[in-house]
DNA sequence: ACTCCAATCGACAGTCACTATCAGTTGATA
DNA sequence: TATCAACTGATAGTGACTGTCGATTGGAGT
């Protein structure tokens, strides 16, 4: 089904205004731009912003994959490897630039604001917090566990990927995120 | 060292304001008291109640345990079973009526608040961190892991718990806390 | 006790994220 | 093309939080 111009022209407004509102915030820093600023230079009303990112923070969270209706989950979700499948999420965050996005791209560009700006990470932990609701039930019923122990095993394995890219975005050291994270599942295969 | 009369008093100020914070909370729901009110009620200015929480959520959430120095940490932490000292912090949060507290205790009044209350849970999250930070650097001392690797560790331990306690919380099922912490250790130890 | 200083307090005037509402406009559908 | 629903921008709030400043109070030395 092909989106309608309505959609269209709504996931391009988004794009426009995330994009704007990083250039201010990297340039001048979180706290010291308004969501009026933003507004002003985006060419939209403040109304509008929040009509589509509902905080200020949410406008460096915003992800397509926000949008994932549960299906959509599904089709993402390996069943047989989910550790690999959160790993490959997280993954997404690595910076490649391409013909598409010669300045490498958006996702990489927020990660510094989930752990330096605070406001923002707590938003964040929100979001994870939201993923392993997400991911439990899945989890439950491949792995034969009880609501319980699923909620448990997947608060572990989200929020400790997240502690690695976080340990990775404060030191790289040459190590890729994909790579950082292979190290992160040897931490919680033997936990 | 006993406390000076400034400190004591601070501390018993800081538990009645917490205290009729909650009552307020309780009664008409923690979004429709206003900081303003609970000034009031606790015969303080606004003032006072933002320099000893800092925020509204920091009422709910201001605990004993914040103030504890790394000396006092250390001494609470038995270096030889990490796990078993993130549940027994956890674990304070039973509910055990006595002579002293013939409500129930404080922190078991709070612990609603961290799941329901959304903005409350954000902070929650913030103050977990805050203790990952905390445990890692003795995590990976005794547990001869780098850096990044005791913060992995760190991270799924106190956010698999925190999801224990949700968990219990949601569903107590008559099982006491430390009995619910108990059996999210046997899936921490089989992720 | 008395004095002096630093820490604390209350009062006041902001700032800004966020909400509610409503009239005007635009995309989708028949 | 007409109709309706969804979207937008403008406006007027609310309330958490901050900065400052004069007044008060506990603590330490005499």
């Amino acid at each position: 089904m092909a989106l309608g111009l309505r959609d269209r022209k709504r996931r391009t407004a988004m794009r426009h205004i995330q994009r704007i509102a990083l250039d201010l915030f990297d340039e001048r820093g979180f706290q010291n731009v308004l969501v009026e600023n933003i507004a002003e230079a985006a060419e939209v009303s403040p109304s509008t912003v929040y009509r589509y990112f509902g905080t200020k923070e949410g406008i460096v969270l915003a992800d397509d994959f926000d949008t994932l209706n549960e299906a959509e989950l599904a089709a993402v979700i390996d069943v047989t490897d989910l550790a690999g499948t959160v790993r490959a999420i997280v993954a997404r965050f690595e910076p490649k630039p391409d013909q598409h996005n010669p300045e490498g791209s958006l996702a990489h560009r927020r990660i510094r604001y989930f752990f330096d700006e605070p406001s923002v990470r707590r938003s964040s932990y929100e979001m994870l917090a939201n993923a392993v609701d997400r991911i439990a039930p899945i989890l439950a019923r491949s792995g034969r566990l009880t609501t319980t122990e699923a909620h448990i095993k997947s608060s572990a394995l989200v929020f400790g990927y997240f502690s690695a890219l976080e340990q990775w975005h404060r030191n790289p050291a040459g190590r890729s995120i994909s790579r950082a994270l292979d190290d992160a599942l040897g931490v919680l295969n033997r936990l």
